[in-house]
DNA sequence: CCTATATCAGATCGACTGACATCT
DNA sequence: CAGATGTCAGTCTATCTGATATAG
């Protein structure tokens, strides 16, 4: 009669709430993605930043950190990590000798394009389950709700 | 012309791939959600186990640890403080003495409501870009695709 | 002097690992 | 005995807070 519940089916009140089916759904794609990033050793913040600096050019790092809304203390270490590596460069900007010019290396693009043509693969895998007319859809719906939330109502101010 | 970028667009690569566009999403939820979180002293793990109680009786540890997938040692600390606050109680199992059975208090049950009811008014503001049958549209098609997801294949496997 | 930029030290949370005592 | 259950100690990433040095 009824469906059993399964020992793996969620609470019904949890599953009516679009908030908690997005934040499942990506913890298991965390598990799936995560393997990339130890793999590489780029874990999302490191790449964030590499296609950031190939999408809008040399930046600072205050740029980077308003962008992609992460704090500015943290962004610190994650460029430490992608200059080590050889993948960005920090150049002081002479015109403000506060503010760095973060570039993109010729090292820096081609390890972005490899981790997004490896992400794309998982990214399909992950809608998988979806009709291709579906998966457009949804992913539309996903970017109008992400443009429509106000950058500047968000808390904390990223710094 | 050209739409112009903003400081705040992110980088159009990433817009194109889903998991991204659903983890960001998530990041600006958590800020409003996590509101709730500090004012309640209950964050996403305890709402999700007083919802399990809730929902399915009195379980063992193991038992909420696998259904919600949230590692069994994890769990520990949310049972304490949820029992600490009166909201569910521990009591043996007398036919497997190795296993609690947690059960909900009147206090979880009547936490667990207000809590629900609150965040589902978060729920709405989330979606309030959309129309209510693109809510639904999209709200269907990420249950499926959690729905899709082999907890069998996923790994660790929730001890 | 006040602000902006980058940095550092430290705290918290969720997720994970490994070890261990207790019970079946 | 082996396996299951619950617990503890400790690591790691992402996030956030507060303080500080340097430059405009």
């Amino acid at each position: 009669m009824s469906r059993p519940e399964s020992a793996h089916t969620f609470p019904a009140p949890l599953l009516a709430l679009p908030s908690f089916v997005l934040f499942q759904l990506l913890r298991d794609a965390r598990r799936v993605i995560g393997a990339l990033d130890d793999e590489a050793g780029l874990r999302w913040p490191h790449v964030g930043v590499l296609s950031c600096l190939a999408e809008f050019g040399p930046a600072a790092q205050k740029d980077i950190s308003t962008r992609l809304r992460i704090d500015a203390s943290d962004l610190v270490s994650v460029l430490d990590d992608l200059e080590r590596a050889g993948l960005v460069r920090r150049e002081r900007d002479r015109r403000d000798r506060r503010r760095y010019a973060v570039t993109l290396t010729p090292e820096g693009g081609a390890a972005l394009a490899g981790r997004m043509a490896a992400t794309k693969v998982l990214d399909e895998r992950l809608l998988a389950p979806l009709t291709v007319p579906e998966r457009a859809q949804l992913h539309q719906l996903l970017v109008r709700l992400l443009a429509h939330h106000d950058p500047e109502h968000l808390s904390p101010v990223y710094r």
